[in-house]
DNA sequence: AGGTGTCACGAAAACGTTTTAGTGTTGAGA
DNA sequence: TCTCAACACTAAAACGTTTTCGTGACACCT
């Protein structure tokens, strides 16, 4: 077992200074060519490779950024994650996943640990706690210690600081309206509680989109989902009360769950009922039928995420004020909607 | 923008050496009363957070373990992650997730980003292309350098650390019988390329438990899948030209494609044709009809494998010789399979 | 008065690196 | 012979901690 070798020690066995190793293994022009080579030569075959924390207490850098996210166990988030870890290696950082599994609790404690110079900047996509508590207090503080901050998916207005998103409310507003374009009237939607920044946008380009195309509005067709248990339950009381020829689920999962409710009592996809989903995953792509769902494009909102804070960390110059990107959705049509 | 605060700092407000400070933050018994609660005000009152790199450093420990997998957008590793995630924090430790992309060359970049001091040890899953090409250099070398290494679910024979892996072979064994219980008698069997330890263990299980209960393998049954874009192909083709009453998938994609296949061409299900998949993912649960499949227990893999690098990393008397856990695995009876 | 102990605190080293500010030697120019 | 510059290198500070080893002041005992 062979410990790894330090500057201190090469410069002990080539008997010179800890400074000249230090400037000739960066090919300083201060040091002689024959030092270099000698120490360069002794570098390698040793396998000298600078210690990274060392150079973080000195640089006051550590090339680290940390992304803290609800849940791991959700395609979308993955692919953010995918992004994130894809551009941030390519521009010489690594990331720190950190999940607060939807509790405020630990997404305070997670931006407390990784404050204290583990981290140069966080990424951010808030838990549905702290969403619900509204307290925001640990992210202002992290703005304040001039540390970066970049929200994604699951933002916030009250704060001051760049973001990425997706428009939630025109992804959603383009489903229905392909579900109307394809000849559907009357179109139920499943979505979140209202606390959910994200269900309430795309409940309005629901509205929106209805209002538009001249249908009434039926609240009856709406149903809130709290927690996911009680999805099965509402997706049932739904078909037993209500007629209608299409389904809109604000993620992948409901609009699955009622696509086999719907199976299950005999209706013919898409010819009597139609379903699109929210969120491109796995289950869209291997669902029976297939489902039409909105794109969200996860990938690219990581890496523009990653990309947003890194810009920040490498120009100081903090000048430029925040900015908002909004990533664009896609609908990627199969067999559970009509083709238009 | 308050910056944060150093020790150095306080010192110098308070009027007390550096050292006053430090172990007065601590309650050492070398400061008097007074002192203590005079600085502990001041340092809770600027918020003094000591800083973890200069710990880092004095300590030659970071209380960070790196974790590399291959993908992230899989669900049995991201149960495996939010069970890493959760044990390292629980034991006090961060995670740092790095992607190898089932990439050889990536897999050894990580791995040398990370051993220069950011982290005390690995967890690491080796991607398709290092088990391929049967490389392991660079896991031996960060072994030597005396740093902790634990291997899960994807590991080698030729490396000698500690692992934790589930018994694919007894899993499979234990999926087929299920299905011959059930009354089918000629199972089909879709794996990966033999190459990957997984692919070929479980199809050893496969073969020994037709042999146990009398029935004659047939090789015609049997379909390597190389990549997932043959995958549809080569089921295709199964169907085309054998005749079967069972499929076996070595994951739940294999096994739901296979389904799908089967529900295109009107087999009744489970009645006509069974189905058992490996590893409880949303697709699984989700699959219409859901899917009988073995349940790997990721998060429990995620748990034990963050706990054995933990303990060897605390207890430095690594006078124990390596260990290798064996996770326990499960089947999960739904509605692909005809009950027992 | 001299010796001994205790208390409360401070100085300095150490972790591994980079960088600034010297320093000694050499050679050239006046 | 003196001065100056160039060269090749070194010493030391700095990053923020913890910890070991002092040390001065005071009280107590003989």
């Amino acid at each position: 077992m062979k410990k790894k070798i330090t500057i201190k020690e090469i410069a002990r066995e080539l008997d010179v200074s800890i400074s000249t190793v230090s400037k000739a293994m960066s090919n300083s022009s201060e040091i002689s060519k024959d030092t270099i080579e000698k120490v360069q030569a002794f570098a390698k075959l040793y396998n000298y490779k600078p210690n990274n924390i060392a150079l973080s207490l000195k640089n006051k850098k550590t090339k680290n950024i940390a992304v803290i996210i609800p849940e791991i166990v959700h395609h979308f988030f993955t692919l953010i994650i995918s992004g994130i870890e894809h551009k941030a290696n390519e521009l010489g950082y690594n990331v720190i996943v950190c999940l607060s599994n939807e509790s405020f609790d630990k997404e305070v404690i997670n931006m407390e640990t990784m404050a204290n110079g583990q981290i140069d900047g966080f990424l951010l996509s808030l838990s549905k706690d702290t969403l619900f508590k509204k307290d925001f207090h640990h992210l202002r503080e992290v703005i304040n210690q001039g540390m970066p901050l970049v929200m994604f998916d699951r933002t916030s207005d009250e704060i001051y600081c760049d973001k990425v998103i997706i428009d939630d409310a025109r992804a959603s507003y383009n489903a229905i309206q392909h579900l109307i374009y394809s000849g559907c009237s009357r179109i139920a939607l499943i979505t979140t509680a209202d606390y959910m920044s994200i269900g309430k946008l795309r409940t309005q380009g629901y509205v929106n989109a209805l209002y538009d195309a001249g249908i009434e509005l039926d609240e009856n067709l709406i149903v809130k989902v709290d927690k996911d248990e009680e999805l099965d339950e509402k997706v049932k009381k739904l078909f037993d009360t209500e007629k209608f020829d299409a389904v809109f689920g604000v993620n992948e999962l409901y609009a699955v769950v009622a696509m086999r409710e719907a199976h299950n009592r005999g209706f013919k996809i898409p010819q009597e009922m139609s379903f699109v989903g929210f969120s491109d995953g796995i289950l869209s792509k291997y669902a029976y039928p297939t489902l039409t769902t909105v794109i969200q494009h996860g990938f690219e909102m990581g890496e523009k995420a990653a990309q947003m804070l890194i810009e920040r960390l490498e120009n100081n110059d903090d000048d430029s004020s925040y900015k908002t990107e909004v990533i664009k959705t896609s609908i990627l049509q199969r067999e559970s909607t009509k083709p238009i």
